[in-house]
RNA sequence: GGAGAGGUGGCCGAGUGGUUUAAGGCGGCGGUCUCGAAAACCGUUGUGGGGGCGACUCCACCGGGGGUUCGAAUCCCCCCCUCUCCGCCA
């Protein structure tokens, strides 16, 4: 959420920043309910001053055996004339959260222009995509025949967009869950396994809620929502905390399972890995001080790249347009890695810097130790990584001609087998 | 699910209708003393918001939300959370 004043007293700047992403919005009703908050409290707060005094008055009166019902009297009004302000108070208050809940974050100024995927620029590449002497397959393919991933029981199950890892596929999702959380613990990451259903709150403080709920499951009762990326629950971990300077800066990695409706993308991706309703993911989470977010977004995508390097996964690292960019993301880098089966780049990390935006929705500040009063830190998180287009980028990789799949030298400690035939 | 106990400032803890503008202690910070430190003593100590150029001033906050009252940490109602016991359960 962006801060009311700053919106109230730079409005240019916000309509302007939000058209570059996209968004048309009229600030001018903001900009009067602001006028309205601040006239009601001060005559709400004056009378109560007034009130705070004559109650004073009149317990001094009554002690001392006087006469204070003409006072009384008169309080009675202004008790009543307090309340209906209250009353006010909380609507536009209401309305004013309401507004600035449904406004997305501000760009940095270093995220380029543009409308839409197509403009991401391309900051760099690792590897190179590998030369197959032999026409290579999608992964659904392989996986079938090698009998690692069964969709039609999955499907059976719990219908599309689910899948069913077996044997050697469900020891590989295990392997890289616990490849990925001992290399992200080994820099410094603490390893967190948090709620994977959460509070309307929580959703709330990370950005989901309001605007996005047709895209979360949601149980009935009571209601909570299930996670669609673990930094919901581990972003919450610090809501409505005072961290202090030398806490800071703090680092989470979290593996859990995910879970999103995919309202709107109906027949994208619908073979396949690729798209789930339930996915594994392990996260990297960051708090930090407001200076070094954006060398810490560096290092949290130097982290994430890194894991693909260890598995010898070729990709390349995207820097997501205005037009592309998330709704409480100020910068969001994307790594995409090589699938040779669909022969092109797929998203298999998305790092991002929330600069204040989740923290003042979330309340998470810290005191700073040369100054009084406290500051909004900076969220970061990034995927590291989604296992399942994990799985997708080592079977279409690594696939041989004969149809078995070779493990990553990396990930040997943890398959316990060298190829899957 | 049932019964009971509790939720007060960074922490502990008093306070059951009006000098409590939340006692007292611990911790933190500053100072006095000291060669230095400890001890002792003195002072200070939260968050958010409104008004003012400013010294400053006002309002709110005792788990959350309602209510009673001229006045609520204190009384009433609802909810949340924690703990103990019982039941059930992986």
């Amino acid at each position: 959420m962006l801060d009311a004043r700053f919106v109230r007293e730079n409005v240019q700047v916000v309509r302007d920043a939000l058209r570059r992403r996209g968004y048309e919005i009229e600030l001018g009703g903001f900009v009067s309910l602001e006028e309205q908050r601040r006239a009601i409290i001060r005559e709400v707060e004056n009378l109560r001053n007034r009130r705070n005094v004559v109650s004073d008055e009149i317990g001094r009166l009554k002690k001392g055996g006087g006469d204070a019902s003409g006072l009384i009297a008169e309080m009675k009004s202004v008790s009543e004339r307090i309340k209906a302000l209250d009353e006010d108070l909380k609507d536009v208050d209401a309305r004013i959260r309401e507004f600035l809940l449904n406004l997305p974050n501000i760009p940095h100024e270093s995220v380029p222009e543009g409308r839409d995927e197509s403009d991401n620029p391309e900051v760099r590449r690792w590897g190179e995509p590998r030369e197959f002497g032999f026409e290579p397959l999608n992964h659904w393919d392989i996986a079938e025949s090698l009998d690692i991933v069964d969709f039609d029981r999955a499907s059976k199950i719990a219908g599309a967009r689910f899948s069913l890892m077996k044997g050697e596929g469900a020891r590989l999702e295990r392997a890289l869950m616990n490849f990925m959380l001992d290399m992200n613990t080994s820099k410094g990451y603490k390893e967190v396994f948090p709620p994977i259903l959460v509070n309307r709150e929580s959703m709330t403080a990370t950005g989901q809620l309001p605007k996005f709920a047709p895209d979360l499951f949601r149980t009935a009762d009571p209601e909570l929502y299930l996670i669609p990326t673990a930094e919901v629950p581990v972003t919450n971990i610090h809501r409505e905390e005072i961290l202090r300077e030398s806490d800071l800066p703090i680092y989470y990695t979290a593996y859990t399972p995910c879970f999103r409706r995919e309202a709107g993308s109906y027949g994208k991706d619908t073979r396949g890995l690729i798209r789930q309703h339930q996915f594994n993911k392990v996260e990297l989470v960051k708090f930090v001080r407001p200076e070094d977010s954006y060398d810490e977004l560096e290092g949290l995508t130097r982290d994430a790249e890194e894991i693909l390097q260890r598995l010898g996964l070729h990709y390349r690292v995207v820097v997501l347009c205005t037009g592309d960019l998330g709704f409480s993301a100020a910068k969001t880098y994307d790594i995409e890695v090589w699938l040779p089966g669909q022969g092109r780049y797929r998203e298999i990390s998305s790092c991002s810097n929330f600069e204040d935006y989740q923290a003042r929705r979330a309340d998470i500040r810290f005191r700073r130790e040369e100054k009084k009063g406290t500051d909004f830190v900076h969220t970061l998180n990034g995927s590291g990584l989604a296992i399942g287009r994990t799985v997708v980028a080592i079977l279409e990789n690594y696939q041989q001609e004969d149809g078995s799949v070779v493990i990553p030298e990396a990930l040997r400690p943890y398959m316990g087998v060298e190829v899957i035939r």
